[in-house]
RNA sequence: GGUUUCCUGGCCGAGCGGUUAGGCACAGCUCUGCAAAAGCUGCUACAGCGGUUCGAAUCCGCUGGAAACCUCCA
């Protein structure tokens, strides 16, 4: 990419957009809350990691060596009846706790695999960094911004605000005085000192299942501990990017950067990301409370909030039409848009990397349609560079779009943009929806595509010798056949083409 | 109650002081045996009221509406 370009990334800390600069050149570290296993993923999760999804596709179109880390939390998440999330799974299904977490990690694996996501580079499981976990709780309490209360270490954020102005509400923007006025009540508090402490370290109780030793009581880390030994562990003390979904700001995020700076007294990530929630009937969607679609109701049309089902690739495409950072509102007319558009989008792509390009029969000149069309891809970079705006970079695609279908109906000749012009069309267009977007044609088929090909041409063949004759009603009958079995024939100038639908 | 965000055309959704975003739907036209596909044209909106400015969807204030966080959630 040319360097006059400069990246752009909103940052939660100073509530603007910021140059991108790498802490060591080329390298970008970005860690990225991931799910706590104890339910099936849902829809609002996939948004959150289709988003983190592009935006590590972007940074390595880009050029830089991306460590993505994700975490997988299977241990420390307190229910509010302070019951360890894992633990209730196991008594509600009567599995060990990790068979639980085995296979929703698995499940979620496997949506992660269906939305097209790229692997991150660590996956990291809190059970597997307890010595890590325990190693910070003491860092934090030889700091003394902790103390212990009956087996159980409690961070001191009183003690920790006051000795770092500023710090604690950097990420929520939430004012420490507004904590200290809270009458939150809730359970198993009378410990701490203050309501806005929370532990870090939590001694067991008999019915806990999941505990492991440590210098203060047999038990098991706090939830936000988790995150920030293990980006610490894998990214260092101060990396580029921590991400995640905007319910996490406060106070999972603002308490990871406390821990952080208790143990260390240093900030853990240059740049905070957060993406918006997910809608369904205006409001958040919400496992708790709900108020949610799973992918496999969306995907096979049980919802009872859709009228149709809807290929996991449509779905990634309408989460890319909205920019991360807006809300999006899951509608069935929202996704019928989505579908069709994400159809023609796929198909435009398969007509461009169809066409010819004749370098022998151009004049040589740049023309207003090169330019036009230069400046279109220029547009579709530079909506990315500007805080990975999807959104312009789909418009940008569908605009050039015009251009391909505009040449393979030859109402523009095939000469009309310099034959550079039409192969850097080819280049971006694969870039983009290949590569950036990571969307795939959804083809069910496997490896029988020649065959399917084979055959198609045979029988549109035949079709032409029938309207050459015309003789509809045979030509009719092998069109509204192929219409019912979901293959559209489409007529034009140089004979039929046919998509699946 | 506290903190914050949002309110864009029939629908979804960009926009960050001066351009028709784009998609879907709809209407007309072209193409066509018919239809579809595709192309072209049209539909030109910014919750309301004030203010700042040569100029505001975009900045400020007020009013109304919605949502998120403050408690587990991406």
């Amino acid at each position: 990419m040319n360097e006059t370009r400069a990246l752009k990334i909103y940052n939660t800390l100073s509530g603007k957009k910021e140059i991108f600069e790498p802490i060591v050149a080329d390298h970008v570290g970005m860690y990225v809350c991931g799910p706590t296993v104890y339910n099936d993923a849902h829809l609002g999760n996939c948004r959150t990691y289709v988003s983190f999804d592009i935006i590590h596709r972007y940074f390595l179109l880009l050029g830089y060596k991306v460590r993505y880390v994700r975490n997988i939390t299977d241990v420390g998440h307190l229910t509010d009846d302070g019951e360890d999330r894992m633990s209730k799974g196991s008594k509600l299904t009567q599995l060990e706790p990790m068979e639980v977490a085995q296979r929703y990690t698995l499940g979620f694996h496997e949506m992660m695999r269906i939305l097209n996501t790229l692997p991150p580079s660590i996956e990291p499981r809190a059970t597997g960094h307890i010595p890590e976990q325990i190693e910070m709780v003491q860092q934090i309490l030889d700091r003394g911004l902790a103390y212990v209360r009956n087996g159980s270490v409690y961070f001191n954020v009183p003690k920790f605000a006051a000795e770092n102005p500023g710090k604690y509400g950097s990420v929520s923007g939430r004012v420490l005085d507004d904590l200290y006025s809270e009458t939150r009540e809730l359970k198993s508090q009378e410990d701490k000192d203050h309501p806005a402490d929370f532990a870090i370290w939590m001694k067991a109780r008999p019915q806990d299942l999941m505990v492991w030793n440590s210098p203060w009581s047999t038990g098991f880390p706090g939830w936000h501990l988790e995150c920030s030994a293990m980006s610490t562990k894998y990214l260092g003390k101060t990396f580029d990017i921590h991400g995640g979904g905007n319910d996490l700001k406060f106070p999972h995020h603002e308490n990871e950067v406390a821990q952080n700076f208790g143990a260390c007294n240093c900030a853990p990530a240059r740049v905070w990301m957060h993406t918006n929630m997910l809608l369904l009937n205006n409001k958040k969607m919400s496992k708790s409370d709900g108020n949610t679609i799973s992918p496999a109701e969306l995907f096979a049309g049980t919802s009872e909030h859709t009228s149709k089902a809807y290929a996991p690739m449509v779905v990634r495409f309408f989460m890319l039409m909205a920019h991360y950072r807006s809300t999006l509102d899951i509608t069935d007319d929202a996704l019928l848009a989505a579908e069709k558009g994400f159809k023609k989008l796929m198909e435009t792509n398969k007509i461009l990397q169809a066409l010819p390009v004749n370098a022998s029969d151009y004049d040589g000149a740049e023309n207003d349609h090169d330019r036009a069309v230069l400046q279109l891809i220029e547009e579709a970079f530079r909506g990315m560079d500007d805080d990975f705006n999807t959104a312009i970079a789909i418009a940008a695609l569908n605009e050039i779009g015009s251009f391909v279908h505009k040449i393979a109906n030859q109402q523009l000749e095939t000469n009309a943009l310099a034959p550079w012009v039409l192969e850097k069309m080819k280049v971006t267009f694969n870039t983009f929806i290949v590569d950036i977007f990571g969307l795939n044609s959804d083809s069910t088929e496997t490896g029988d595509e020649g065959t399917v090909d084979g055959l198609m041409s045979l029988i549109l063949d035949i079709r032409s010798q029938a309207r050459s004759q015309k003789d509809w009603p045979t030509s009719d009958k092998i069109r509204d056949t192929l219409t019912a079995v979901g293959i559209l024939v489409k007529d034009g100038k140089d004979g039929a083409t046919w998509v699946k639908q």
